[in-house]
DNA sequence: CGACGCTACCCAAACGTTTGGGGCAATCGT
DNA sequence: ACGATTGCCCCAAACGTTTGGGTAGCGTCG
């Protein structure tokens, strides 16, 4: 019982054949540039081999393209979770990008685990990919170093590491976009939600927060956390259950922020009122919370269309030219008296 | 400027040289099953092979492998959006298991919209995958037949179309788990936020719900509305409008219940004291929100996983075997009193 | 009228595998 | 002692492309 009943795919020697000339000249005209295929037939033959490679329904074998021409239009891309909608996010732009360059992905997650990163960038290199983006950077360095001496084309994105080449948001900018909002409000104990103490993201965020409040001449508790609600829950109830109780608090990601709601509820406050929360990239959700979320808007697609455009021109030879998209700080009611 | 200093992978053949055999030879150790090894080269040899193997670090080439063997051990995954967060944990779940098979995927986005749905399998197709998962079959299964005639091995996950194999969750058991809270609950006036008019996950969810009001001699009014928390919400307003106050809504998914709760809330009710809500797909947000939402567990990661698998058994030859996983209702606040 | 340059092709090698079919010792069975 | 079997290995073709290098026929020019 054979399975795959229908015809093998047309190769170029089928359409060769019928069309009377050789594979070589139909590969020129098929795939090669416009100069290439004048050169390679007259306007007739040019016309026959088009019209039989429609009729045979003619797609190009990409193993044996990629096998003879050693590239293999094959993008990896590694993120931390795919589950994560701002990773997600910043993946559909990627892959946007990508196909419009005749490039494909694959996707992979690092649950930014070293171990797994390493393997997985090895996996990807054993499938030949002609270049990596990289959302789960830790700002270390170490890993990205590690590949960037295997000579491997790479951008990250999201979150930038060394003096590699990246695409990401001003998270220095939106943290003290927040900052200033929270001033402007007269909020003078604050704390901040820091997020994973090795991401970019997150300690840029703190930064840009954190100087701001410093030339305000206040000095801001951190608290560490992980990206999601969970984390944003703990971290809360630790800024609430120090000294001077935060009337505003600022998470470095929604999910965070949405926890830390939470947390101020758990604490018999009201968020938002007792307690203002901002939170950071302003997905979906933040707007439809039963108490809309203040947030940072971060442009996560655009970034991942950014990113993938850089690797395409970093993989054509040109010098790799790093950029930073501006955020913008979306006011809602969590942080409206 | 040669970007890629480094030294240009492995081949067999430099293995072979190396170790002083051929490169059929050199295949056959490395590559072959435990039994062809054995009869392939000695002892020894074999350990020198490997040895060498190691020692410069070869991979097999992917593209020569694939054009040879005619098998890409690729698998194209298409869904409607990935940073839906159900289909994107789906899609881990896939991920998983096609990496325990040493096969690769790429997914891409459809948006449910059937000439994106075309376009990108055709792209899978055109990439030799050498089978595919559907995310996003509509019920009216015309571009699943499409597929189907076309002698593509595929399977569906999470909606289910016409006959073909599919791993799905028993919505309908889940609607009626939902119906019977509600009705425990005693309430009466209820409405259904029934998600997209072609999915199956809605229509199943809907009419098990539905089926067991109408056991209990009780008429629901059921409103379509799309799979986010914007249609949710729009849904819910609709509902709320109608003759008689609804004192309990299901939305077929978590994010349109979530919208709901924001409806309820704009029209002045308390959501969970004067209007009950529950949702579908117990996302990890569901136990997070400021109310927490009463939802039906669907076993996201296992269905990608399981789907995987029964495609892999499709490819292996076996007659394809539909699958129906389990739900599990998790009351919250949102529906208690 | 021979050299030259086009145009429109074709030839063949190469990319790195897999795999069916040998071959040639050494060993075994009788 | 002789043929058959086994263990270990090599040869070569094929998968579908791309690409550097022909070359046959024809017109042009000095």
């Amino acid at each position: 019982m054979k399975r795959q009943g229908g015809k093998k795919p047309a190769t170029l020697r089928m359409v060769a054949e019928s069309a009377g000339v050789d594979v070589s000249t139909v590969s020129r005209v098929l795939n090669g540039p416009p100069d290439e295929v004048s050169r390679a037939a007259s306007r007739e033959t040019v016309k026959a081999i088009r019209e039989w490679a429609a009729r045979l329904d003619y797609r190009p074998n990409p193993h044996a393209k990629s096998l003879r021409t050693a590239r293999s239009n094959l993008i990896g891309v590694l993120v931390p979770r795919l589950s994560d909608v701002v990773l997600a996010t910043i993946y559909e732009g990627i892959e946007d990008a990508a196909a419009r360059h005749g490039l494909a992905t694959f996707v992979m997650n690092s649950h930014d685990r070293p171990e797994k990163q390493r393997a997985r960038t090895d996996l990807a290199l054993s499938r030949r990919v002609d270049g990596l983006v990289l959302g789960d950077a830790h700002s270390d360095a170490q890993l990205v170093d590690e590949i960037a001496a295997r000579n491997v084309p790479f951008v990250l994105v999201s979150r930038h590491a060394g003096d590699h080449p990246s695409v990401t948001c001003d998270d220095y900018l939106g943290g003290k976009l927040v900052a200033e909002h929270f001033l402007e409000l007269g909020h003078e104990q604050v704390g901040v939600i820091a997020g994973e103490p090795f991401a970019s993201t997150g300690i840029d965020r703190t930064a840009g927060f954190v100087d701001r409040y410093r030339e305000a001449g206040i000095d801001v508790p951190v608290v560490h956390s992980a990206f999601d609600t969970a984390g944003g829950h703990r971290a809360a109830e630790k800024l609430l259950q120090q000294g001077a109780r935060p009337t505003a608090m600022f998470a470095v990601n929604d999910f965070a922020a949405i926890g830390a709601m939470g947390a101020v509820r758990d604490a018999g406050l009201r968020p938002g009122e007792d307690v203002a929360v901002a939170g950071f990239n302003d997905i979906p959700l933040a707007a439809e919370l039963p108490l809309p979320l203040t947030s940072v808007r971060s442009p996560m697609h655009e970034m991942g269309k950014r990113a993938l455009e850089v690797l395409v021109a970093i993989l054509g030879g040109q010098e790799p030219r790093s950029e930073r998209l501006a955020p913008k700080l979306v006011v809602r009611a969590s942080t409206r008296p």
